[in-house]
RNA sequence: CGGAGCGUAGCGCAGCCUGGUAGCGCGCUUGGUUUGGGACCAAGAUGUCGGAGGUUCGAAUCCUCUCGCUCCGACCA
């Protein structure tokens, strides 16, 4: 491609609503373009990044068995109701109606419709297994979209859906997936870990997301220290043991704690740390209240309470609901006196002599005790995992690490076969449920992950896999005849070689040609100026690391076609 | 959905408080010079000041409504 031909607008300055790295090195690269509010498009250099993720996806698929397909965008609703989802989803789901008011929704994931075409085909154990995938724009109504192409309405997502008659094959089909997940992520050549997650929305029993590890991720991933055990935030298990203390139990005594709202507060004026004060939070689970206790210093996990009471929905109260059920205001809530059902986290029940809320305005209680002043209806792990924990597996020391997550693979189980009577007929002519899962990648998301994981300060620099180009070999002045034929003979040679090339022929200062060629980051770049081919030679620069060689003009294509070769076997 | 902020030329911004008919840098056009790290000189073009309504002799500026966008929060009692 020759860049005087192509489109490709570069921005000296940053957009002024682009936060993040990826969001606004895609769009001084001309790479994206907004057109509302997490709705983008794809502009041709970025396009070709996209390609190159989805057929490296398209590939470990086909390679894993999955068989490609493409459903519609536009879905009728009544296969949402069959699923229960047209009033589940909420307001992520875009819904319009056609000009005959007929009910529609734009897909923000398919398993309805893939459901509804396997049910419509599959009647024998003899037709399974089979996986489904598709690569397909998506659109989901976010509240919040954000980061450019990191959280968008509208994004591309690869998704497939597997079929099986046991338990075991379903296992099997998960397998296959996470093998596929890892060397996909491995040949976009990301630093990525797969940890255990929360299955959230889509439903089903166990569920992996795969994290690119970097500081803007939105997710929070532990990992133990000494063993493989990775986890979301959501999902970490937490093991709180102990011992009670062997202090004696003291006298329950009021305290006025005049305008404390927080735990710092609370623990100032009371002089207890806040590891042995209590808090109080109270949740609305389906619309019920519900108390909850976690220790001072720990943080409730929304999705462990929400799956240990089976509920859909789970909200912290207003304050209107935490005085309808307290009597008191927000911040001083409290397990004594409590009408409504009483949740602890695990580290709750190794305290004596705590203080906790008096369900009064401006008043705590010193000295509370579990059992002699209130019941806890049950014991759980309710709270989020902190950096130091005690991994569950080994003993070893949690860390924290943040996470973009690019692909999630669920293990669905019956939940939509059964909605939506998608059964196969066994060996013994009985009927049963096909058993789901289902698996997604986020395409789009996957292009912005890689460049904040990979960028200097000059620009992007792309892993070979993904990168746009392959080599840019920039003409330093196209009105100088010698330089002019030296860079067209090697674009002609390279494109024979079957290399992805970007010609810089344009009529720019050559300052202004290696700025745009650091921004778009292709990964090897070869300058053609009048000094180097005085002596017969061409620069070649490495963008990663920026390590720069001459090379003999007669074996310069040689020498980039051994490297392009090398760095895509490499990954 | 709650809070905050922003909308002025393609992009980045100033002007608004204190009303007088729109400006800077980059980019763009033309001509010339220049060519190894975002060139220089000269001459130009480009705006329903997000939209609607109001106040006023006069509104980018003040008031009301509205649309769009961004950020923070929605999980810490």
């Amino acid at each position: 491609m020759r860049y005087s031909q192509y489109f490709l607008p570069t921005l000296k300055e940053n957009p002024a609503d682009a936060e993040v790295v990826s969001h606004q090195l895609m769009m001084r690269a001309g790479m994206i373009r907004k057109v509302a509010a997490g709705i983008y498009s794809y502009l041709p250099f970025g396009l070709r990044a996209i390609r190159k993720v989805e057929q490296i996806v398209r590939e470990e698929m086909n390679r894993a068995g999955a068989i490609e397909l493409l459903m519609p965008m536009a879905n009728p609703a009544e296969l949402w109701q069959e699923s229960g989802r047209w009033d589940y989803y909420g307001n992520e789901l875009l819904r319009f109606k056609d000009r005959h008011q007929r009910d529609f929704c734009m897909g923000p994931t398919h398993e309805e419709v893939v459901t509804d075409i396997v049910r419509g085909h599959v009647k024998s154990y003899r037709q399974l297994p089979v996986n489904l995938y598709q690569i397909q724009t998506k659109f989901r109504d976010e509240v919040r979209p954000r980061f450019g192409l990191m959280r968008g309405r509208e994004f591309i997502m690869k998704d497939a859906y597997s079929f099986d008659t046991s338990e075991e094959g379903a296992n099997r089909s998960y397998q296959k997936m996470r093998e596929a997940y890892c060397r996909i992520f491995e040949r976009c050549g990301l630093k990525y870990r797969m940890v255990e997650a929360d299955s959230g929305a889509i439903g089903g029993s166990f569920s992996h997301e795969f994290m690119v590890l970097a500081a803007t991720g939105e997710d929070v991933v532990i990992s133990c220290e000494s063993c493989a055990y990775s986890a979301n935030i959501e999902k970490a298990v937490v093991v709180d043991r102990g011992e009670m203390p062997q202090e004696p139990l003291s006298e329950l005594e009021r305290v006025v704690t005049r305008g404390a709202h927080t735990v710092a507060d609370v623990s100032q004026m009371l002089n207890l740390k806040p590891s042995q004060i209590v808090k109080t939070m109270l949740v609305m689970a389906d619309a019920e209240p519900v108390a909850v206790l976690i220790r001072g210093d720990h943080e409730l996990n929304v999705a462990k309470i929400k799956n240990l009471l089976g509920a859909s929905v789970v909200e912290l109260a207003t304050p209107e609901q935490i005085a309808a059920a307290t009597g008191g205001p927000v911040g001083f809530s409290g397990p004594i006196g409590l009408k409504v059902p009483i949740y602890a986290d695990n580290a709750v029940k190794y305290l004596r002599n705590f203080g906790v809320g008096g369900n009064e305005k401006d008043i705590h209680l010193e000295g509370a005790n579990l059992d002699r002043d209130f019941q806890v209806t049950q014991f759980a792990d309710l709270r989020d995992a902190a950096e130091g924990d005690a991994c569950p597996h080994c003993g070893g020391r949690y860390s924290h690490t943040r996470g973009i997550e690019v692909g999630h693979i669920f293990k669905l189980g019956t939940k939509y076969s059964e909605a939506m009577k998608a059964t196969f007929l066994d060996a013994d002519g009985k009927a049963n449920d096909i058993i789901m899962g289902c698996y997604g990648i986020g395409i789009g998301r996957t292009v912005a992950s890689s460049i904040e994981q990979n960028h200097d300060a000059d620009g992007m620099i792309w892993p070979m896999p993904i990168a746009p180009f392959q080599v840019l070999v920039t003409m330093l002045n196209p009105k100088d005849e010698a330089v002019r034929d030296a860079a067209e003979r090697l674009y002609q040679q390279l494109q024979e070689a079957g290399i992805e090339v970007l010609l810089d022929d344009r009529d720019e200062r050559p300052g202004a040609k290696f700025k745009d060629a650091d921004l778009i980051g292709i990964p090897l770049q070869v300058t053609v100026g009048a000094r180097g081919l005085k002596e017969g030679q061409l620069e070649l620069k490495q963008r990663a690391g920026g390590e720069k060689a001459l090379i003999a003009v007669e074996r310069i294509a040689e020498e980039l076609r051994k490297r392009v070769a090398a760095a895509l076997a490499a990954a």
